[in-house]
DNA sequence: CCACCCCAAATGTGATCACAATTCAGCATG
DNA sequence: CATGCTGAATTGTGATCACATTTGGGGTGG
């Protein structure tokens, strides 16, 4: 029952749904679930643990404003990781795989197209989670997620600063490598697409 | 007061002082601490959420116990961020910290010497700690001990397979690249430091 | 001797309550 | 009109309770 308000807000908050600096008050999160205070209480404490709540000095809860610096930060994390996942999963991204990456990154295109920020991130996570899962590395991966869930709320504050132009076609270099079984051009293009997205939204 | 059961059981776990396959009840924790149910329940779900403990689907909590496979991966992670860690931390090791250092590893020979297991485990991570405390990366400090709280338990069962031998002076390669200033030096030194430690456990 | 079953004890879950701390709006004051 | 203050409303915390589920063991039957 609490797992529901967990994904629930979690869904909400990696896709960008919560402003940073977002208030959430226990008993308003119960009351929009319709449950008690008791499973609010732990969905909010699971996602304060993962870093994307901050409880503040006085119990209260909200969204992070996170900084230029912490997003470099954690644009890092991701440019070592990510480039890994990608490489453990190319072992295994048969032909089937790529094919669905590829609607899903035209998805992503359609997503720029429509200005649509929350669908962006979705079929933008989405697009990388898929190629991840094949990495069978489920720890890689929950650490992977859990900087995707730090950067959901400021993502969708800097969106508007994107030059949609650059984003479209953006992950093209990492299907070409994957088809080409090119592990080195795929980490090199994974981590572009990381740093380069995020260094979009500093500028 | 959460916090502070928190605390408690996070070093236990971080320590190695509960041994994998442990479980847990919120009325035991309740009881140890002095504390109702409520405070046990959040500490244990802040913890689970980080994966130092483990949720069975009937709701028993448990430290958990896993494999080679996850073992790697963990370290993998470590040997991917904590050379990252190391490197920024450099341009700030200055001689005192390189001082402290040094005292911090002698009493990891110490513990070593005295068969002290989680003695060990505890001067050995406050090396780490230490040096990583100076990269000012607070996020990415986080995520490497999420990874060395997971491998707490499993440490703690497997310490007695460590060659002791090999163990002694293992951090003398990283204090002197860091003397020397020698970041190349120092990542490799560091990333060995973690994947033979850890190969040596899988062995 | 082993396997199975059943019941009592133990356990997690969600709800509710009392309480202390914190906010915040509205008012008074300069 | 700005600023500081006060009191009511809001909020988080920990405790306790009832209940459904699970666990584990002792006894029974094969």
């Amino acid at each position: 029952m609490h797992e529901h308000v967990y994904r629930s807000l979690r869904q909400q908050i990696m896709l960008g749904k919560l402003p940073p600096g977002n208030a959430l008050t226990l008993r308003g999160i119960g009351t929009e679930f319709s449950v008690s205070m008791t499973p609010a209480r732990e969905a909010v404490r699971r996602l304060v643990a993962e870093g994307a709540l901050l409880l503040s000095a006085s119990g209260r809860v909200s969204t992070p404003e996170i900084g230029i610096e912490r997003i470099e930060e954690l644009a890092a994390i991701r440019a070592l990781l990510e480039p890994e996942l990608a490489s453990r999963a190319m072992p295994r991204a048969y032909p089937a795989l790529i094919k669905r990456l590829r609607l899903m990154n035209s998805s992503v295109d359609e997503a720029i197209v429509k200005r649509d920020a929350v669908g962006y991130m979705r079929s933008n996570l989405d697009f990388h989670r898929t190629l991840y899962l094949r990495a069978q590395a489920p720890a890689m991966l929950a650490v992977v997620e859990t900087v995707w869930l730090q950067l959901g709320p400021t993502m969708q504050k800097l969106y508007s600063k994107m030059e949609r132009s650059k984003r479209l076609g953006q992950h093209m270099a990492i299907l070409r490598a994957l088809s080409a079984g090119n592990e080195h051009a795929l980490r090199e293009a994974v981590e572009r697409d990381v740093t380069e997205g995020l260094r979009m939204l500093i500028a």
